[in-house]
DNA sequence: TTGTATTAGTGTATTGTGTACACTGTTGAA
DNA sequence: TTCAACAGTGTACACAATACACTAATACAA
């Protein structure tokens, strides 16, 4: 979700600007397996976890038959989840829904928390098909956020979840993917994109917090005039306190129209974004024009 | 935390937009308490924890005297979050910390989450001052969201609580006071100070996450080395694996340089936000030179 | 076919956690 | 001085996560 400056750890990003290029196909063929093998080195729970999320579990022969599947006790979780919030996902509540007893989920999950790893790649689901042909990648990061965030507000008991953190899975990934794929499509360096990467999903993740609190509110049972007069509550009391004059000022302000809808407001807010990254995109090619004297583009904070 | 988009509740929004001003001072006589009368009458125990966080609570004249202070709980807990983490936080731990039994802090706050409302709000603490003379409002949004940054990496165990959520305490509001105070020195509409409100701090607390991330396994006794590892692993599956070739390319690319710290990607990021809002900004002018049609200031997505 | 290793789900017990409730002792106002 | 109001304590309970030993089912080797 959060865009990783992933460069840092490869081994190529220690070396000489100009010339890393050179055994790149070495490291290329390491790299996965290094990778994968260091963290174990480093946290064998971890590497469990990420291990059941990605590797399929093929059935021993011996014993008997399974009675239900890890995927089962997921989605019976997620039913959980949906109707009574995650709080209501316990190692209990899980298993009675399945019919089964408590300790039968752990023959599945070592824990409670790889449980939830599991839940949260599944929860997230896949991203939004690609258009064919490929859009204008503006379009096509706009689609992705706005993806995203319908996503979160859809199961708004998601985001209290730390799935900014490892392990990740598949889908975390395929959610990546899909947006990184439109800003390739952009011309900017390697780096840049991946600045770029953090950039949108920075704001669609940041933005979208108010939307999944009332979406939280709602599934609660709390209407949405209620949950305003809650949230207002506390920002009120700004007005004619001089700690805070020019919020106050802002809360009091007339509105001067119909306001918007949240989701109006995140569109709002994600264009002003692209807005930037398409000037980074025209100063960087002008200054490429240029004769490169460093090794990357140069960045300029300004205009 | 997140801008809100509080022109939606207040009475006044719904008015016609050319002659709202005209009733605003009575309306706003009567906003403040409405406001918070409103959300008693929705939720009682909200109501309750937020007088908790604002509300002085004057001792009452009988009785034995109290041997601690709400503000020595929330610092006892403060404490043990910062050297274990918030998992550590439990009620036994914090009394324990006191030197008190457990129901003693009961006395104090009704219920565990009216402690952590409290917690949040005192480690949150107060944002930078502003400086004298203002300086521009670009940079000093640009100082604001560094701060907070920086606010929320020193203290990672915060981001785990919901704190975009009610209720809000005085230094919540202080913080969003102190963006809010260079925000509407641009010269926007109360609207678009508001959205530029939700941009910024939107991207401030997304953009942050993985640093935050990164600062708290640190204080897991984590090596920034073992972190990069851990999340490595997983993105690393991407490598090979048809699903993600986007992704799979911008990770094996040569970066082409040193990585910049996370700090610098965030400020890189930040600069292209905020040259999005200093586009419309100048766009907007341009189309209010022309003779003012729409209420309010013409919005255009791209430019 | 029969025994046996292996595996699936169960039963029970332990530890930790939030919190209700009744109690003891302290304090200042009547 | 008396006593109502309050502060902190002790005890108890409901759940939650999870360790561990157990029973029963299954496939393969003999």
């Amino acid at each position: 979700m959060a865009g990783r400056k992933k460069q840092h750890p490869l081994p190529h990003a220690a070396g000489r600007p100009t010339a890393a290029a050179a055994d790149e196909s070495a490291s290329r063929a390491l790299t996965r397996d290094d990778l994968i093998a260091a963290a174990a080195r480093v946290d064998p729970d971890l590497r469990r976890r990420s291990e059941l999320l990605w590797e399929d579990r093929s059935r021993p022969t011996r014993g008997p038959k399974p009675a239900f599947t890890p995927d089962d006790v997921v989605q019976a979780a997620i039913q959980i989840a949906e109707a009574d919030g995650l709080g209501a996902v316990t190692m209990q509540a899980v298993s009675a829904q399945l019919g089964y007893t408590t300790m039968a989920i752990y023959r599945y999950f070592p824990h409670k928390e790889a449980l939830l790893d599991a839940i949260v790649d599944a929860a997230m689901g896949a991203p939004p098909r690609p258009t064919e042909p490929p859009g204008e990648w503006r379009a096509d990061v706009a689609r992705w956020a706005h993806a995203k965030r319908a996503m979160l507000c859809a199961r708004p008991w998601l985001a209290e979840l730390p799935f900014v953190a490892a392990p990740h899975g598949p889908n975390w990934l395929s959610w990546v993917e899909a947006v990184v794929e439109p800003l390739s499509r952009i011309g900017l360096s390697p780096v840049d994109t991946g600045e770029m990467l953090s950039v949108i999903d920075g704001y669609t993740r940041g933005a979208s917090d108010t939307a999944i609190s009332l979406a939280r509110a709602r599934a609660r049972g709390t209407s949405d005039a209620e949950w305003t007069a809650a949230v207002g509550a506390d920002l009120g009391r700004a007005i004619g306190d001089a700690r805070f004059p020019a919020f106050a000022a802002l809360m009091t302000a007339p509105s001067g129209g119909p306001a918007r809808t949240m989701e109006a407001s995140f569109d709002f807010g994600l264009q002003r974004v692209l807005d930037g990254i398409e000037r980074y995109v025209a100063t960087s090619k002008a200054t490429a024009a240029q004769p490169i004297v460093a090794p990357k583009p140069v960045r300029r904070s300004r205009g």
